[in-house]
DNA sequence: TTTGTTGCAAATTCTTTGCAGTACC
DNA sequence: GGTACTGCAAAGAATTTGCAACAAA
């Protein structure tokens, strides 16, 4: 099984693309980050650990990235835009609270098995799919909490 | 069963809020929309038919709208937001073609109810989903002729 | 009368782009 | 060596906000 930096160079080679050295130290920052992230909050992130990159080239990676499948995007209730790596096994369900943001997550075959029924009716062939469910969780440390304190 | 102007009104009533000319101008042109719309092309359509409305009244109205779960945000693959009119009973699904951006709908409970499942086990209380399909069409006088005529 | 609302323009936020120099294949 | 890439700063697009005048309850 090829991993994630291999797949991406594939994808470039394949894509008059060039797998440069900065391209190379963001991908592998996104694909060793556990949780989903903002961009701004990852360029602060990166700047620290290396050198310096430009936003341009940031954002420049992550739109290939986006084309090569290897990120999702997640958009939250109040818009915000969150990426997160993914590979063709660990698409999923995002799952996301209204109160404390914390993100969950829906795994398994149930719902892309429906949903590919649902494209065969409509002569659909589907590539990507996202679903975003939004409610509130129970969460004591994080939910509760910011319940309380909320103005 | 209240038409969605009550469920509008009755939601600004407890929420502090007015329904003012404006907002009555602008919820009528969205609950009376058969499709999905951009805000700038829908911010044209309605100054051709009314008076003006400021740019920023369209905005706080659409978010109070969404806010009431009368309005359901769409984005499409690249990064296009959209809008459409919803009431509790018609959310849906979108699957949206790359190739020609037509946007097909799911209905049918079959979904929610998984995720509805999926959602007990996390001890996640859902309120409000989205789910959107990505892919390719089969629409003979959209897609097919897109695909003809791309360069 | 009180408090939310409107319109305007300026401000923000997020993202893209043109360009000149640089680095990968 | 040719072409994609980078960084920068400026440009753009989408959305928000402060403020003074206005209007709904």
């Amino acid at each position: 099984m090829k991993n994630a930096h291999d797949l991406f160079e594939d994808y470039l080679l394949t894509h008059d693309g060039r797998y440069t050295t900065q391209k190379r130290a963001i991908a592998n920052e996104i694909f060793n980050a556990s949780e989903h992230f903002e961009v701004e909050e990852f360029i602060d992130r990166i700047r620290l650990k290396d050198k310096k990159f430009s936003r341009a080239t940031v954002y420049r990676t992550i739109k290939q990235l986006l084309d090569a499948n290897l990120l999702q995007k997640i958009t939250s209730f109040d818009g915000k835009i969150l990426y997160e790596h993914s590979t063709p096994q660990n698409h999923h369900a995002h799952v996301i609270c209204n109160i404390c943001s914390k993100i969950f997550e829906i795994k398994g075959q149930s719902i892309e098995t429906i949903v590919k029924q649902e494209c065969d009716i409509l002569d659909f062939v589907p590539s990507y799919q996202s679903l975003h469910v939004y409610g509130q969780c129970r969460e004591p440390n994080t939910c509760k909490h910011r319940f309380k304190t909320k103005k």
